[in-house]
DNA sequence: TATGAATGAGCATTCATTCAT
DNA sequence: CATGAATGAATGCTCATTCAT
């Protein structure tokens, strides 16, 4: 009479504690006593899933990880036109930031610790070219259909469009009452779609 | 027969080398005696100096937050066509980062500190509060002279330009071989501009 | 319907698991899941059957104890010549530790732990007092025999074979390449039978 | 104004302390918190000097073995009668073993140690090997001078002695009332002197 | 002013033991 | 009888900080 395998609900109850805890503490300044309070699991359990408290770090990245190349590649089906597709990626990707907040603490602390760890540097960067790929796509849609107008680069026009919801991500967390990434991303995302409708572009 | 101060020499000394291992190990990994090592001082000197470590990193984030204030404030002095006053902000900001990557990597620390510590946090609200009002003031004259369309928020524009700044440097800390900040920056710069310069800008 | 009672069954299998375990890796080193696996039981199932992992030390110690002293006692039988039954009983102790080198291990970990703990001490000086009790009967026989010199202590030559064998061992243990318990510890008796039969001790 | 190096003052505090604590407690019982205590250090200050806890065993290992071959070498050099010399060798190595307890305690849980790990048993076994080479070359001199008879092997009996003397400490350290090594190591060495000289080895 | 030896609180990790099933 | 998930006390080691010199 073998008892159900609890396994996979552990080590995902281990995952959401340890993220939550990471949210409010920091990776170094979390303690494994934390996270187990937050999992109401004793220390000792905590090892009996992850090896090590970095490897709880990292089953974050992975996690993180895995589900955030999933959410991305839903945006390729979209048949809508380039232009509204492009805002409300914007405007769903700032939503998300705004709803979660502790996630975002927990990026800032991945990046930290990716600008000294190549093996997180590597997790961010399929990440992050996968999402400007996804979006360079959909803008050589526009540029293929003529709603945009020829010469632009799409991967450049991509990286502006990540860089833009990061950086929005960067300010909002800095300064929650005066950034509004939802609507201000709208804003600037218009403002770059008015860039690539323009005719001709015009010489300084 | 006082000899002479050598404090505010001993203190930068100090903490060009905190900035120098910061960079290199982060805030954390960082111990007293790799600082200490690389100023070529006794850990207690550090001690005579800065009353602890956390000391020592704000230190350093006044130090560069005062000179980067100070930079930017040499922004508003020029007189330069709008446009091109703005493609150089982007483009010698983006140059800065690529040349001094150390910089970068503690600013990553700093933003992962400023998640959690509002100390921190009030610091980063000031340094892009103001970027942002230098921006937008330039961007405002844009408007004014009408280089720029009228119904334009100059306050949104100055925060596209420095979270889109942000995000590059993100980008190309993740993926230096693929992102070139001054490069890619620019390009996206000049889209910018000719949203802000299109004559109507039109619906979805 | 009373099934068999395997109660004595799991506590030799026990037992044995433990002992391959401890001479593999020391007492200390050795733990119960080791243990567990190498008798092909849970971890759960040894406390079933011993109260602690001391409990089951102790039970080693007890039972290669009791073996020892039974395996001991028939030598008292033997109506050979004294010279060769103490040769043989040099011969064949020396070829059994040859033979189980793990036992021996074990051994050394509970001289290790007998100079601290006077529980274990005890049931050596049993064992290595019988032991000598029991050469020094034969020994004994000789002397009575006339085969030995009169005035010889048999005691103190019991001591002597019973230190030589356990020294053996541990030269043994050390550098078996050169140490040959068996051949080297039978020529070494051979000397002191000399000794012990000549006919006047010569002064130094 | 340099302080005076009290670094080799610190080490060998902390290996007496060591020594003290695991004669008394074991390696493995012993707590780095003991061995602190008992040297009246802080237990920050032992990792000042040494890396950790084995290395201070090691440090002892080598430590003991370095004092312990040194001893030893002395041995070669005098030029008494071969027999008495060894009686000698015999009479004081077991009265040294009398006189500090401690130190064999020690020994036991090397020995027990070098069953498992070879760095230790390669100690051990230049030790003993030099004790045994030294003994040989004693008692070789006693078979080319005519005072032991010829066709002796002269590794063997040292083998003999340096087991004896092993195996006293055994059982010494295991029933000090009854055994004395001093006085029975120097009966037992005295039979086999016996033996070495006699006329000629009997047939069984 | 400067040193660096010393301190000790703090923490990740291990593992014998328990107990619900 | 048997299991193995869970516990939590125990401990080696680190490192910011202090202070005698």
């Amino acid at each position: 009479m073998p008892r159900e395998d609890v396994s996979e609900t552990r080590k995902s109850q281990i995952l959401d504690a340890a993220a939550t805890v990471f949210a409010r503490l920091g990776f170094h300044q979390a303690r494994m006593d934390d996270i187990a309070a937050e999992a109401r699991l004793s220390k000792g359990a905590l090892y009996l899933y992850y090896k090590s408290k970095d490897a709880i770090i990292f089953a974050i990245l992975r996690f993180s990880f895995a589900r955030a190349l999933q959410e991305m590649r839903q945006l390729r089906a979209s048949s809508e036109p380039v232009a509204s597709q492009l805002i409300d990626i914007v405007r769903s990707s700032a939503q998300d930031m705004e709803r979660i907040p502790g996630v975002r603490a927990i990026s800032f602390e991945f990046y930290a610790v990716a600008a000294r760890q190549s093996v997180v540097r590597d997790y961010l960067r399929i990440y992050f070219g996968e999402f400007r790929d996804v979006l360079a796509a959909i803008i050589q849609r526009g540029i293929d259909s003529g709603e945009f107008r020829a010469g632009v680069d799409a991967q450049v026009v991509a990286m502006t469009v990540v860089a833009l919801l990061e950086g929005l991500a960067l300010l909002w967390m800095v300064d929650p009452e005066v950034v509004r990434p939802a609507r201000q991303g709208e804003q600037a995302m218009r403002l770059l779609l008015d860039g690539l409708r323009a005719e001709t572009p015009r010489p300084l």
